[in-house]
DNA sequence: TCTGGGGTCCTAGGACCC
DNA sequence: TCTGGGGTCCTAGGACCC
Protein backbone atom coordinates (compact mmCIF):
# COMPACT_ATOMS: atom_id res chain seq x y z
CA UNK A 1 0.00 0.00 0.00
CA UNK A 2 1.68 3.40 -0.84
CA UNK A 3 1.40 6.03 1.92
CA UNK A 4 -1.77 7.59 3.42
CA UNK A 5 -2.62 10.93 4.78
CA UNK A 6 -5.54 10.52 7.24
CA UNK A 7 -7.30 13.20 9.08
CA UNK A 8 -9.18 12.35 12.24
CA UNK A 9 -11.98 15.79 12.83
CA UNK A 10 -12.84 15.66 16.54
CA UNK A 11 -15.44 18.50 17.39
CA UNK A 12 -15.05 20.49 20.97
CA UNK A 13 -18.00 19.36 22.96
CA UNK A 14 -19.74 19.37 20.66
CA UNK A 15 -23.61 19.25 22.42
CA UNK A 16 -21.99 21.94 24.68
CA UNK A 17 -20.50 24.39 21.65
CA UNK A 18 -23.90 23.78 20.05
CA UNK A 19 -25.78 25.14 22.66
CA UNK A 20 -23.54 28.03 23.81
CA UNK A 21 -23.88 29.09 19.85
CA UNK A 22 -27.96 28.94 20.16
CA UNK A 23 -27.61 30.40 23.64
CA UNK A 24 -24.76 33.80 23.27
CA UNK A 25 -26.11 34.39 27.26
CA UNK A 26 -24.27 30.94 28.03
CA UNK A 27 -20.79 32.06 27.30
CA UNK A 28 -18.35 31.55 30.22
CA UNK A 29 -20.83 30.16 32.43
CA UNK A 30 -20.75 26.44 33.01
CA UNK A 31 -22.86 24.17 30.67
CA UNK A 32 -23.77 20.24 31.06
CA UNK A 33 -26.03 18.73 28.55
CA UNK A 34 -27.32 15.69 30.11
CA UNK A 35 -30.20 13.98 32.14
CA UNK A 36 -32.76 15.96 34.42
CA UNK A 37 -30.47 16.26 37.43
CA UNK A 38 -33.79 16.99 39.41
CA UNK A 39 -32.52 18.78 42.49
CA UNK A 40 -29.42 15.99 43.01
CA UNK A 41 -31.76 13.43 42.83
CA UNK A 42 -32.12 12.51 38.93
CA UNK A 43 -30.96 9.22 36.92
CA UNK A 44 -28.53 9.16 33.90
CA UNK A 45 -25.45 10.91 33.11
CA UNK A 46 -23.68 13.68 31.59
CA UNK A 47 -23.38 13.71 28.19
CA UNK A 48 -21.22 16.46 27.37
CA UNK A 49 -20.28 19.29 29.18
CA UNK A 50 -18.07 22.50 28.43
CA UNK A 51 -14.54 23.39 29.66
CA UNK A 52 -16.00 25.65 32.41
CA UNK A 53 -18.20 22.98 34.25
CA UNK A 54 -14.92 20.78 33.51
CA UNK A 55 -13.35 23.23 35.67
CA UNK A 56 -15.52 21.45 38.47
CA UNK A 57 -14.30 18.39 38.06
CA UNK A 58 -17.61 17.64 35.31
CA UNK A 59 -16.80 15.14 33.04
CA UNK A 60 -19.20 13.40 30.37
CA UNK A 61 -20.59 9.69 30.97
CA UNK A 62 -20.82 11.22 34.92
CA UNK A 63 -23.78 10.59 36.44
CA UNK A 64 -25.95 13.67 36.49
CA UNK A 65 -26.06 13.40 40.46
CA UNK A 66 -22.96 13.54 41.23
CA UNK A 67 -22.57 16.97 38.74
CA UNK A 68 -25.62 18.20 40.45
CA UNK A 69 -22.78 18.39 43.59
CA UNK A 70 -20.10 19.56 41.87
CA UNK A 71 -21.85 22.29 40.45
CA UNK A 72 -25.38 23.17 41.40
CA UNK A 73 -25.12 26.28 39.60
CA UNK A 74 -24.44 25.35 36.13
CA UNK A 75 -26.61 25.49 32.85
CA UNK A 76 -28.37 21.79 33.15
CA UNK A 77 -29.97 21.27 29.59
CA UNK A 78 -31.59 18.30 27.78
CA UNK A 79 -30.08 16.97 24.83
CA UNK A 80 -31.69 18.43 21.58
CA UNK A 81 -31.01 15.57 19.54
CA UNK A 82 -32.41 17.20 16.19
CA UNK A 83 -30.43 20.33 16.72
CA UNK A 84 -27.15 18.58 17.25
CA UNK A 85 -27.87 16.22 13.99
CA UNK A 86 -29.09 19.47 11.59
CA UNK A 87 -25.28 20.55 12.77
CA UNK A 88 -23.19 17.90 12.45
CA UNK A 89 -25.13 17.11 8.87
CA UNK A 90 -23.43 20.48 7.70
CA UNK A 91 -20.29 19.91 9.24
CA UNK A 92 -20.14 16.19 7.71
CA UNK A 93 -21.19 18.36 4.36
CA UNK A 94 -18.13 20.50 4.93
CA UNK A 95 -15.17 17.69 5.71
CA UNK A 96 -16.73 14.86 2.80
CA UNK A 97 -16.29 17.92 -0.18
CA UNK A 98 -12.03 17.44 1.18
CA UNK A 99 -11.51 13.45 0.97
CA UNK A 100 -11.37 10.86 -1.11
CA UNK A 101 -12.57 8.46 1.81
CA UNK A 102 -14.61 9.65 4.25
CA UNK A 103 -15.91 8.17 7.32
CA UNK A 104 -18.67 9.31 10.16
CA UNK A 105 -17.58 8.30 13.39
CA UNK A 106 -20.56 9.00 15.85
CA UNK A 107 -22.00 12.98 15.06
CA UNK A 108 -18.80 14.85 16.49
CA UNK A 109 -16.33 12.81 14.23
CA UNK A 110 -14.65 11.75 11.41
CA UNK A 111 -12.18 10.10 9.21
CA UNK A 112 -10.97 11.94 6.17
CA UNK A 113 -8.49 9.75 3.99
CA UNK A 114 -6.67 12.85 1.64
CA UNK A 115 -3.91 11.00 0.10
CA UNK A 116 -4.64 12.43 -3.19
CA UNK A 117 -4.99 15.97 -2.34
CA UNK A 118 -2.04 16.49 -0.44
CA UNK A 119 1.74 15.52 -1.48
CA UNK A 120 3.23 15.91 2.02
CA UNK A 121 2.42 16.51 5.84
CA UNK A 122 3.43 20.23 4.86
CA UNK A 123 0.24 20.53 2.78
CA UNK A 124 -1.82 18.29 4.85
CA UNK A 125 -0.90 21.10 7.88
CA UNK A 126 -2.35 23.39 5.55
CA UNK A 127 -5.43 21.67 4.78
CA UNK A 128 -6.20 21.42 8.17
CA UNK A 129 -6.27 24.59 8.50
CA UNK A 130 -8.40 25.54 5.95
CA UNK A 131 -10.83 23.43 7.20
CA UNK A 132 -10.78 24.48 10.94
CA UNK A 133 -11.55 27.86 9.55
CA UNK A 134 -14.01 26.94 7.35
CA UNK A 135 -15.83 24.81 10.01
CA UNK A 136 -15.65 27.97 12.56
CA UNK A 137 -16.57 30.78 10.09
CA UNK A 138 -19.81 28.11 9.07
CA UNK A 139 -20.79 27.17 11.81
CA UNK A 140 -19.09 29.22 15.02
CA UNK A 141 -17.97 26.55 16.41
CA UNK A 142 -14.10 24.61 16.84
CA UNK A 143 -12.43 21.52 16.31
CA UNK A 144 -9.24 19.38 17.15
CA UNK A 145 -7.38 17.73 14.13
CA UNK A 146 -5.22 14.86 14.06
CA UNK A 147 -3.36 14.09 11.31
CA UNK A 148 -1.08 10.74 11.05
CA UNK A 149 0.03 8.10 8.69
CA UNK A 150 -3.10 5.96 9.62
CA UNK A 151 -6.37 6.16 11.47
CA UNK A 152 -5.38 4.72 14.62
CA UNK A 153 -2.30 7.78 14.61
CA UNK A 154 -4.73 10.73 13.64
CA UNK A 155 -7.29 9.39 16.27
CA UNK A 156 -4.95 9.59 19.34
CA UNK A 157 -3.51 12.72 17.27
CA UNK A 158 -6.56 14.33 17.76
CA UNK A 159 -6.84 14.16 21.13
CA UNK A 160 -3.78 15.39 21.91
CA UNK A 161 -3.86 18.63 22.38
CA UNK A 162 -7.80 20.21 22.71
CA UNK A 163 -9.31 22.35 22.47
CA UNK A 164 -8.68 23.84 18.83
CA UNK A 165 -5.64 21.65 18.29
CA UNK A 166 -3.95 20.58 15.50
CA UNK A 167 -1.48 17.55 15.43
CA UNK A 168 0.31 16.08 12.79
CA UNK A 169 2.33 13.00 13.57
CA UNK A 170 4.73 11.62 10.34
CA UNK A 171 5.45 8.24 10.10
CA UNK A 172 8.71 8.79 11.22
CA UNK A 173 7.53 10.40 14.60
CA UNK A 174 4.62 7.57 15.14
CA UNK A 175 6.58 5.72 17.58
CA UNK A 176 8.26 8.77 19.78
CA UNK A 177 4.70 10.36 20.29
CA UNK A 178 2.82 7.08 20.81
CA UNK A 179 5.15 5.43 23.37
CA UNK A 180 4.72 7.81 26.40
CA UNK A 181 1.50 8.12 26.30
CA UNK A 182 -0.71 5.39 28.65
CA UNK A 183 -2.66 2.67 26.68
CA UNK A 184 -5.88 4.01 27.73
CA UNK A 185 -5.95 6.52 24.75
CA UNK A 186 -5.50 3.67 22.34
CA UNK A 187 -8.68 2.82 20.18
CA UNK A 188 -10.57 -0.12 21.84
CA UNK A 189 -8.42 -0.46 24.97
CA UNK A 190 -11.59 0.96 27.59
CA UNK A 191 -11.86 1.17 31.52
CA UNK A 192 -11.57 -2.60 31.62
CA UNK A 193 -8.84 -3.26 29.16
CA UNK A 194 -6.55 -0.49 30.65
CA UNK A 195 -6.57 -2.27 34.02
CA UNK A 196 -6.14 -5.77 33.09
CA UNK A 197 -2.96 -4.17 31.11
CA UNK A 198 -2.18 -1.88 33.97
CA UNK A 199 -1.70 -5.31 36.32
CA UNK A 200 0.51 -6.90 33.99
CA UNK A 201 2.73 -3.80 34.07
CA UNK A 202 2.12 -2.49 30.71
CA UNK A 203 1.21 1.34 31.95
CA UNK A 204 2.38 3.13 28.15
CA UNK A 205 2.25 2.37 24.86
CA UNK A 206 6.10 1.96 24.72
CA UNK A 207 5.43 -0.55 27.00
CA UNK A 208 2.71 -2.21 25.20
CA UNK A 209 4.49 -1.95 21.88
CA UNK A 210 7.78 -4.28 23.42
CA UNK A 211 5.87 -7.02 25.68
CA UNK A 212 5.66 -10.29 24.17
CA UNK A 213 2.85 -10.62 21.35
CA UNK A 214 1.87 -14.29 22.49
CA UNK A 215 1.18 -13.47 26.13
CA UNK A 216 -1.09 -10.90 24.49
CA UNK A 217 -2.51 -13.19 22.14
CA UNK A 218 -3.03 -15.74 25.00
CA UNK A 219 -4.66 -12.87 27.19
CA UNK A 220 -6.78 -11.25 24.89
CA UNK A 221 -7.55 -13.18 21.96
CA UNK A 222 -7.13 -11.51 18.39
CA UNK A 223 -7.25 -8.48 20.52
CA UNK A 224 -3.92 -9.09 22.07
CA UNK A 225 -2.28 -8.89 18.41
CA UNK A 226 -4.53 -5.84 17.80
CA UNK A 227 -3.07 -4.17 20.69
CA UNK A 228 0.66 -4.37 19.74
CA UNK A 229 0.26 -3.85 16.28
CA UNK A 230 -1.39 -0.21 17.26
CA UNK A 231 1.11 0.24 19.94
CA UNK A 232 3.84 -0.08 17.47
CA UNK A 233 1.45 2.60 15.42
CA UNK A 234 0.61 0.11 12.39
CA UNK A 235 -2.78 0.22 11.38
CA UNK A 236 -4.16 -0.88 7.98
CA UNK A 237 -7.45 -0.55 8.08
CA UNK A 238 -9.30 1.82 5.74
CA UNK A 239 -11.09 5.06 5.40
CA UNK A 240 -14.98 3.39 4.70
CA UNK A 241 -18.23 4.86 5.11
CA UNK A 242 -20.47 2.14 7.44
CA UNK A 243 -22.88 0.01 5.64
CA UNK A 244 -26.44 -0.75 6.44
CA UNK A 245 -27.36 -1.08 10.03
CA UNK A 246 -27.12 -4.34 11.89
CA UNK A 247 -29.85 -3.78 14.23
CA UNK A 248 -32.71 -0.80 15.89
CA UNK A 249 -33.86 -0.75 19.29
CA UNK A 250 -34.63 1.48 22.25
CA UNK A 251 -34.72 0.94 25.83
CA UNK A 252 -35.45 3.69 28.78
CA UNK A 253 -34.36 3.05 32.50
CA UNK A 254 -37.48 4.05 35.09
CA UNK A 255 -37.25 7.05 37.11
CA UNK A 256 -38.07 4.57 39.99
CA UNK A 257 -36.91 1.21 39.96
CA UNK A 258 -40.59 -0.91 39.46
CA UNK A 259 -42.14 -4.34 40.42
CA UNK A 260 -45.00 -3.05 38.45
CA UNK A 261 -45.09 -5.97 35.83
CA UNK A 262 -48.06 -4.07 34.27
CA UNK A 263 -45.51 -1.11 33.63
CA UNK A 264 -42.97 -3.00 32.22
CA UNK A 265 -45.08 -4.77 29.39
CA UNK A 266 -46.81 -1.62 28.78
CA UNK A 267 -43.52 0.29 28.11
CA UNK A 268 -41.88 -2.58 26.40
CA UNK A 269 -44.87 -2.21 24.14
CA UNK A 270 -44.42 1.73 23.87
CA UNK A 271 -40.86 0.77 22.56
CA UNK A 272 -41.67 -1.77 20.49
CA UNK A 273 -43.71 0.77 18.78
CA UNK A 274 -40.90 2.97 18.14
CA UNK A 275 -38.33 0.32 16.62
CA UNK A 276 -41.10 -0.99 14.14
CA UNK A 277 -41.78 2.75 13.24
CA UNK A 278 -37.81 3.09 12.44
CA UNK A 279 -37.77 -0.48 10.88
CA UNK A 280 -40.89 0.27 8.12
CA UNK A 281 -39.38 3.89 7.43
CA UNK A 282 -35.74 2.28 6.57
CA UNK A 283 -37.75 -0.38 4.47
CA UNK A 284 -36.46 -3.43 6.37
CA UNK A 285 -37.48 -6.40 7.75
CA UNK A 286 -36.36 -8.30 11.44
CA UNK A 287 -35.87 -11.58 12.18
CA UNK A 288 -34.53 -11.62 15.82
CA UNK A 289 -36.19 -9.66 18.82
CA UNK A 290 -33.89 -9.14 22.24
CA UNK A 291 -35.19 -8.02 25.41
CA UNK A 292 -33.29 -6.20 27.78
CA UNK A 293 -33.99 -6.28 31.50
CA UNK A 294 -31.85 -4.34 34.12
CA UNK A 295 -32.18 -5.12 37.82
CA UNK A 296 -32.81 -2.83 40.85
CA UNK A 297 -28.83 -3.99 41.54
CA UNK A 298 -27.73 -3.07 38.21
CA UNK A 299 -27.51 -6.83 37.28
CA UNK A 300 -28.33 -6.80 33.23
CA UNK A 301 -29.83 -9.67 31.06
CA UNK A 302 -30.80 -9.71 27.72
CA UNK A 303 -33.08 -12.85 26.23
CA UNK A 304 -33.71 -12.86 22.63
CA UNK A 305 -34.77 -15.16 19.39
CA UNK A 306 -34.85 -15.72 16.24
CA UNK A 307 -38.30 -16.23 14.10
CA UNK A 308 -38.32 -18.75 11.39
CA UNK A 309 -39.36 -16.07 9.13
CA UNK A 310 -38.71 -11.31 8.39
CA UNK A 311 -41.08 -9.52 9.09
CA UNK A 312 -41.86 -5.70 10.03
CA UNK A 313 -45.25 -6.10 11.63
CA UNK A 314 -45.67 -4.72 15.39
CA UNK A 315 -47.37 -7.31 16.76
CA UNK A 316 -44.88 -9.98 16.22
CA UNK A 317 -42.23 -7.94 17.54
CA UNK A 318 -44.52 -6.84 20.58
CA UNK A 319 -45.75 -10.65 20.97
CA UNK A 320 -42.24 -11.93 21.14
CA UNK A 321 -40.89 -8.99 23.36
CA UNK A 322 -43.52 -9.52 25.61
CA UNK A 323 -42.92 -13.66 25.10
CA UNK A 324 -39.41 -12.89 25.98
CA UNK A 325 -40.02 -10.52 29.51
CA UNK A 326 -41.67 -13.46 30.98
CA UNK A 327 -38.68 -15.14 31.88
CA UNK A 328 -37.69 -11.77 34.32
CA UNK A 329 -40.84 -11.14 35.18
CA UNK A 330 -41.56 -14.12 36.95
CA UNK A 331 -38.16 -13.60 39.14
CA UNK A 332 -40.14 -11.07 41.56
CA UNK A 333 -37.13 -8.40 41.40
CA UNK A 334 -37.68 -4.79 40.78
CA UNK A 335 -36.53 -3.63 37.65
CA UNK A 336 -34.51 -0.59 36.65
CA UNK A 337 -34.49 -0.69 32.55
CA UNK A 338 -36.01 -1.92 29.73
CA UNK A 339 -35.17 -2.30 26.22
CA UNK A 340 -36.09 -4.05 22.83
CA UNK A 341 -34.21 -4.54 20.07
CA UNK A 342 -34.53 -5.96 16.44
CA UNK A 343 -31.38 -7.86 14.56
CA UNK A 344 -31.02 -9.89 11.86
CA UNK A 345 -32.07 -7.38 9.16
CA UNK A 346 -32.57 -7.45 5.36
CA UNK A 347 -34.11 -4.78 3.36
CA UNK A 348 -37.50 -5.60 1.86
CA UNK A 349 -35.85 -5.50 -1.94
CA UNK A 350 -33.62 -7.50 -1.05
CA UNK A 351 -36.73 -10.05 0.92
CA UNK A 352 -38.33 -10.29 -2.72
CA UNK A 353 -35.45 -10.84 -4.53
CA UNK A 354 -35.06 -14.14 -2.24
CA UNK A 355 -38.83 -15.07 -2.14
C1' DT B 1 -19.98 8.61 42.29
C1' DC B 2 -24.05 5.08 41.46
C1' DT B 3 -24.06 4.33 36.95
C1' DG B 4 -28.22 6.93 29.62
C1' DG B 5 -29.07 5.39 25.19
C1' DG B 6 -27.75 4.53 20.53
C1' DG B 7 -24.97 1.13 18.42
C1' DT B 8 -20.86 -2.59 16.88
C1' DC B 9 -17.93 -6.54 17.34
C1' DC B 10 -16.01 -10.66 19.68
C1' DT B 11 -16.28 -15.03 22.29
C1' DA B 12 -17.85 -19.38 23.69
C1' DG B 13 -20.92 -23.07 23.92
C1' DG B 14 -24.58 -25.78 21.93
C1' DA B 15 -27.51 -27.44 18.13
C1' DC B 16 -27.57 -29.26 13.86
C1' DC B 17 -25.98 -30.84 9.31
C1' DC B 18 -22.97 -33.37 6.21
C1' DT C 1 -19.75 -48.57 22.08
C1' DC C 2 -17.78 -44.55 22.12
C1' DT C 3 -16.92 -41.18 19.09
C1' DG C 4 -14.15 -37.03 13.96
C1' DG C 5 -14.12 -32.75 11.84
C1' DG C 6 -15.82 -28.77 9.48
C1' DG C 7 -19.31 -25.37 8.84
C1' DT C 8 -23.19 -22.47 10.08
C1' DC C 9 -26.59 -20.59 12.96
C1' DC C 10 -28.30 -19.23 17.39
C1' DT C 11 -27.88 -17.36 22.12
C1' DA C 12 -25.95 -14.70 26.12
C1' DG C 13 -22.72 -11.83 27.83
C1' DG C 14 -19.07 -8.50 27.73
C1' DA C 15 -16.22 -4.71 26.08
C1' DC C 16 -15.99 -0.86 23.43
C1' DC C 17 -17.31 3.43 20.71
C1' DC C 18 -19.76 8.30 20.81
Amino acid sequence: MSRRIIFHVDMDQFFAAVEEREHPEFKGKPVVVGADPKEGTGRGVVSTCNYEARKFGVRSGMPISRAWKLCPDAIYLPVNFKLYIQTSSRIMAILRKYADKFERWGLDEAFLDVSSRVRNFEEAKKLAEKIKREIHESEELTCSIGVGPNKLVAKVASDFKKPGGLTIVDENAVKSFLAPLPVRKLLWVGKKTERKLNEMGIKTIGDLATYDVSVLSERFGVMGVQYNLMARGVDQSEVAERGEIKSVGRETTFEEDTSDYNLVLETLDKLSEVVQKEIVERKMLFKTVTVKIRFENFETHTHGKTRSFFTDRLRDLQKTARELAQLYLRQNRKIRLVGVRASTLTSRKEQKTLT
